[in-house]
DNA sequence: ATCCAGCATCGAACCGGTTCGATGGCGAAG
DNA sequence: CTTCGCCATCGAACCGGTTCGATGCTGGAT
């Protein structure tokens, strides 16, 4: 079952069978013949753990992600599937990593256990300790999402900033004037969630500059706190005809206030954002939003990742996406009060 | 950086290093204490592949996931990471594996790579060649969900039978008398689902058992599917008064279509079935269901892996699950024609 | 003073691959 | 017929840990 009994059983050493397989140095038809016949009669495959030690790589990369307890949201779930099946085209694997407590073991294993030969980070915040982490350890790394100053790191990210801009030039548009945006939670935010707070400042600035009065709330991730934080926005500020989302979660509820108050979007009111390109087509109206390229995201991690890995010296490469917002059915023209 | 490095700091050599950090024999206290400073000073942490190497064993479990072409519906992302932070909590890292298609490289490499100490394996069919080719490599694994003849094996699931077999009587108890599932989708009933062709057999029997009418269909995994579907109920069986569901994912299109044809739940119609609790409560108004105890079913698939991967030889267990029905406010009388 | 037990430590073998330098055999060229 | 070179293959070292048997040293009992 292993090298050793395969070099036996074809008579030959242990070296011609691992050139044989590796094709590294040629090795002769017959002899190549003779080990496949004995290799597909045993059922053999080289131990993953010898043949990582010997070649110093693990052939597995590192996807960390953020604890269950906290819900996935529709688009990181797309990152995850989509970094793990790029990474089985590269005939590679995954391995996960909750992280984001304190203990972090998991991820503490992976930096310094040379588990990995480079590690996927998702779910980032504008000053994240994992960042620093990695880069002192020197693991190749690729972030999902960017820290405030990237310095020389690898990331790939979405322009929330840009999008969410366009997303208020896209309403004011159409004649609103008084706006809010529905961002994530209040504690993404004072963590320091990087998509939340660009969100909210690229957000606050398109509307400055547009001349429209802006509002911001902060929603937990759950439908119950979309309904209640729409009625408070409708309470609140009773001029508000439109609103920016990043918030997936929270769709349902602010679907369901909408209905409760009698609202017809997008007739009384628009809604637009940021979201995950199925969730958008399962709203009524379809929303128009910015789909989040949730798979090509995560191919390109996985390629940057690879790049960095073939070599660690090369300069750093970034890839900022702004995908087009899909004009589907959600905004329209401000209700004349 | 490794092993040998350390000891010849301390001035003591390898297997007084190892057996310093393993506690395998005793280490003189003054012994231990340096070694452990060198450690800390170097930040050194085995290699974990020449640990597997030499111990045999990966301290790594697979988790193998539909391809994320087929979107993962919230049960089954619950299961995902309850089965990760399971194993975290044991200290164990987690491999994904995509499988599904037909090449499943992936699969093989973590089957016959002696890659993972055991498999989890998820999204199981009735009749599951994946089942047999573990057995066959006599890789520990355990299912969640049961193939049609579990012989000897391992696995956990939830009694989608009884639960839907108590969902009808609850429906029956309230005087329905005509009453329709609404199945997972075509497709996955051909490939011989578990969950799908047990919910179907145990709602026929139960509805014969109390002479109800029967009524069944299957329903793609998406939300303007179950729309479309709830319709064509309404057009074919006037008659239906009642629901039963496992598909989550149609249940977005099933509330638009109740709202379009006017329909209050529970007054004109009722709805019930297995769901995920966070979409049963999501609903409006929230669904009388039996949750799928997703995190409960990871930890128990996870502790019965460990125990399979400490004696191999141990009589196979298993565990069918039959949470109880929450009572909220989706299911009322029969409606007077 | 001698012997023995037991503790702490060491050295070597082993896990199962990869890789490098060396070697044997063969055909072609001189 | 010798020599050169190349092709195919071999043997040994190495990756970085773990583990087993052996050994040196110390102290208590006799």
């Amino acid at each position: 079952m292993n090298i050793g009994e395969i070099a036996r059983r074809a008579g030959v050493s242990r070296s011609t069978v691992s050139y044989a397989l590796s094709g590294k140095r040629p090795v002769s038809a017959a002899t190549v013949q003779r080990i496949n016949d004995v290799i597909a009669e045993l059922g053999y495959r080289p131990n993953a753990s010898a043949r990582a030690l010997a070649e110093g790589r693990t052939r597995t990369l590192a996807l960390v992600v953020p604890p269950a307890s906290r819900r996935l949201t529709d688009v990181q779930l797309g990152f995850v599937g989509s970094v793990v099946d790029a990474a089985a085209a590269h005939d590679l694997d995954v391995l996960l990593s909750p992280s984001g407590g304190d203990h972090d073991r998991s991820f503490e294993r992976i930096v310094t256990g040379r588990r990995v030969d480079g590690v996927i980070l998702m779910e980032i915040l504008l000053e994240d300790p994992r960042v620093d982490r990695l880069s002192r350890a020197s693991v190749p790394f690729v972030t999902i999402g960017h820290v405030e100053h990237p310095g020389a790191s690898w990331w790939v990210d979405v322009d929330y900033s840009g999008l969410i801009t366009r997303c208020v030039h896209h309403l004011a548009d159409l004649g609103h004037e008084e706006v809010v945006l529905i961002n994530r939670s209040a504690e993404l935010v004072a963590a320091g969630y990087g998509p939340a707070l660009r969100s909210a400042t690229g957000f606050l600035s398109a509307a400055e500059q547009r001349g429209l009065t802006a509002r911001t709330v902060c929603c937990a991730d759950e439908a119950a706190a979309g309904l209640a934080c729409f009625e408070q926005i409708r309470t609140q500020w009773p001029a508000v005809t439109a609103a920016v989302t990043i918030n997936e979660a929270a769709l349902p509820g602010v679907q369901r206030a909408l209905h409760k108050a009698g609202l017809e979007v997008p007739r009384d009111f628009s809604l637009t954002g940021v979201i995950a390109e199925r969730l958008a087509e399962d709203f009524h109206p379809p929303l128009t939003a910015a789909d989040v390229p949730a798979v090509e995201l995560g191919r390109l991690a996985v390629d940057l990742l690879l790049a960095q890995i073939a070599d660690p010296e090369a300069t750093p490469r970034n890839a900022l996406l702004e995908p087009p917002i899909s004009l589907r059915s959600s905004t329209g023209a401000r209700p004349r009060g």
